[in-house]
DNA sequence: TCGTTTTGCACAAACGTTTGTTCAAACGAA
DNA sequence: TTCGTTTGAACAAACGTTTGTGCAAAACGA
C-alpha cells in the first residue's frame, strides 16, 4: 500500500498548527519566530511518525536554493577523473551540499546537455573539466551570475577561475629528465590534443626538445585512452627509427603502451624508457615502476571548492587563475644510455 | 547584468500565445493538442531567442516526473565502483534519462542522508550497492513503490532485485587454485565483514579450505582499502608461520599488500604468493601480474538498468535475483610448492 | 482598568510548470 | 441560412513549499 507521500500539510494537520509554522520549524527558523517549545517538539515527532520527506522541488522552486553543486567532467572511467569526482564530493558535503555529478564521455554534445540538465536543475554552482573548446556556453553562464569554476582543463583568456597543475613545468620535467639521461630520440603520445592541459604539456615537451637543439621529434595520439596508447605504440615500433624513450600524457595512455610493449617482447627501461603524466597507486607495482608527473589533485579540489564557496558568498577571489606545481616522482623506467 | 531567467510567460508574450500552448509545444505535444505549424515555429524560435531553459523543479512539482535515477555507491575512488558509476551513467542517458551519484564512503549516515537526499529530489528509481546492513529504510522504500535494483552488495532475503557476481563461487576457484598448487597455509585479507559480497567470499574460501581438510586458516582486514592490505599484510609477515599464500579480496587490497611485501624486499610469487579479486587493467604489467577473479561488471550494470527501467514501466521481472559468474585470469601471482 | 508591547502563530500570495476543461472561430453539410 | 464538427488555443487550478504580512492572545506597565 504504497502510502501517499506526507507533506507539510499534512503535518500541520496532524499537529494542529498552520501550514507556516511547520514549515519555519522544520527549518531551523523557529527561533527567529518564536515558535513555542511546545509547538516545536509536537510538529517534530509528527514529522518522524508520519516519515516526512521534503520535497526539494517545491522548496526550491518557491525559495530559488537547491544547495546543490554540479561536477561535469569527461570520464568517470579515467582514474584521475575519479579521484577528483571523490574528493570534491566528500569536499563539497562537508558544506552542507550536494554534488550532482556529470560524465559527458568526452563528448561536446553531451557535456552541452548535461549543462542543460543542470541548468534545468538550478545549480548554485559548477566546477567543471571542460572537455568542449567553445566556451561560449559556459562563458554565458558564467556572466548570467553562476559561480564557476574549472578544474584540470581551462580557458586562458576567460575570466573564469581554474585551478589546475602547471602542466607546461611537468611536461619541461619529464622531458628534461629524459634528456639528461641520454635520450634523444623521444616521442610523446598525447591525449585529446585540443584540451589546454595537453596543448600546455605538448607546449613543454617541444620547447624542451628544441632547447636540446632537437628538431625532429614526434607528437602522436589523440586520446586519453588505453586504445590511444596501444595502438599509436605499435605504430612507433614499426617505425624504421625507434624512439628510445617515449613520454606519455596520462597514465591510461602508458597502459596501453605497455600492452603493446609486452606484446612485442619488449621491456621497460631495458629496451625502451618509459615516463608518464599522472601518478597512481599501481605504478609503484609494475613490472617496470614508472617514473611518472603527478599532480596535487587532492590539493586542486580544495582550492576550487574554497573557490566556488567564495563565489557563492560573494568574497572576493586575489587569484582566478592557479596553476599547483607538479612533482617528478622517480621510479624505474627511464634508463640512461649514450 | 544577470539576464532574469526567461519562463514560459515570457515566452508566450513574447510569441503572442498562451502559456499552456508553449507548454504543449516545448513539450513534444504539439501534435496532440493540435497546434498550428505557425504557432510552433513562433514559439520554438522565441524559446531559442530568449535562452529559455526549463525549470525542472516546477515541472517536476506539478507532474511528479523527474526523469531522474540515483546511484548511490560506497566508493568513488575504488576501481570498481568508479567503472560501475561510468557504465550505469551512460546506460541511463541511452534512456532519456540522468543519473545522480551518490558516494557514501561507506558510511552508514552518509548513505542514509543521500537516500533522504534523493527521495526529497524525487528520483524515480535507485540503483544501490548498500553499504548499511540495516535495510529498513531501503525495504520501506521499495514497498512505497521506488524502483530499487541493488547491485554488488544486496540482501539475501529480501523481494528487492539485484544482480551481482557470485561472489562464493569465485573464492571457491580462487582457493581452489591455490590449494591445487600446494598451498596449505593460505591466508585471506578480506574487505567489509559485513557486506555480502565479503561474506559469500568468505565463506567460499572457508569451504574450499575445510574441504580439503584445513582447518586453521587466517582471516583478518576490514576494509576495501590499499591501507588495509598494507597493514594485515604487515602483520602477517611478523606471524611465526607466514602463509605461503594470500588471497586478497579486492584489488585495492592487494596493492596494499604489494607495497607490505615490497616493503619487506619479497617477491611475488618467488617467496609468497597472491590472488585477489577483482581485475584492473593494470593488473597485468605489474612486477608479478597478479592472477584475479573477474567480475562481469558491464553486464551486471546492463542488467541491473535492464530490470530497474522494467520496474519503472511496470513490467514482470522473471527473475529478480541475479549472479553472474566470475572467472579465473591467470597471470603469474601463484607458485607451485611442495 | 486600560493601553502597549511582546509572543506565537495563521493567512495567503507567490515560485514556474502541467493539464483538464472550456470555448471561439472556421469550416462543411444540409 | 443554420447547425454540427473540427481546429486551435486560452483559462485556471493544481503541485508542495517559502515567506511577507497581519493579527489575536497573553503579558506587562501604569
Amino acid at each position: 500500500m504504497p502510502a501517499q507521500k506526507v507533506n507539510i500539510v499534512d503535518i500541520a494537520k496532524e499537529a494542529g498548527v498552520s501550514i507556516s509554522t511547520v514549515s519555519r520549524v522544520l527549518n531551523g527558523k523557529a527561533e527567529e519566530f518564536r515558535i513555542s517549545e511546545k509547538s516545536q517538539q509536537k510538529i517534530r515527532e509528527t514529522a518522524r511518525k508520519l516519515n516526512y520527506v521534503p520535497n526539494q522541488f517545491a522548496a526550491n522552486l518557491k525559495s530559488g536554493k537547491s544547495n546543490t553543486i554540479a561536477l561535469l567532467i569527461p570520464s568517470l572511467s579515467n582514474p584521475f577523473f575519479a579521484d577528483i569526482a571523490s574528493e570534491i564530493n566528500a569536499e563539497v558535503r562537508n558544506r552542507g551540499y550536494i554534488t550532482v555529478i556529470g560524465d559527458s564521455d568526452e563528448s561536446n554534445d553531451i557535456e552541452n546537455e548535461e549543462l542543460m540538465q543542470m541548468q534545468s536543475r538550478n545549480i548554485e554552482g559548477l566546477v567543471i573539466a571542460p572537455c568542449n573548446q567553445n566556451w561560449t556556453d559556459l562563458k554565458k553562464l558564467y556572466d548570467q551570475g553562476l559561480p564557476i569554476v574549472c578544474i584540470d582543463r581551462y580557458f586562458e583568456n576567460l575570466d573564469i577561475p581554474f585551478v589546475s597543475t602547471d602542466n607546461y613545468e611537468g611536461a619541461v620535467m619529464a622531458t628534461k629528465h629524459l634528456l639528461e639521461n641520454g635520450h634523444r630520440n623521444i616521442a610523446c603520445i598525447q591525449g585529446v590534443p585540443e584540451s589546454v592541459p595537453n596543448k600546455s604539456r605538448i607546449r613543454g615537451y617541444e620547447e624542451a626538445m628544441r632547447a636540446a637543439g632537437i628538431k625532429n621529434y614526434r607528437i602522436v595520439g589523440d586520446e586519453f585512452t588505453v586504445q590511444n596508447g596501444y595502438k599509436e605504440m605499435k605504430l612507433l615500433l614499426q617505425q624504421k627509427e625507434r624512439p628510445t624513450a617515449v613520454f606519455t600524457l596520462s597514465n591510461t595512455i602508458a597502459i596501453g603502451c605497455m600492452k603493446a610493449l609486452r606484446e612485442e617482447n619488449l621491456s621497460v627501461p631495458e629496451d625502451i624508457s618509459l615516463i608518464t603524466f599522472d601518478d597512481h597507486p599501481f605504478l609503484d607495482y609494475l613490472a617496470s615502476p614508472l617514473t611518472c608527473v603527478t599532480q596535487p589533485t587532492g590539493e586542486i579540489c580544495r582550492i576550487a571548492i574554497k573557490y566556488l564557496f567564495f563565489m557563492l558568498t560573494n568574497k572576493e577571489i586575489k587569484q582566478r587563475q592557479v596553476l599547483l606545481k607538479p612533482e617528478l616522482k622517480y621510479r624505474k623506467s627511464v634508463k640512461k644510455i649514450g
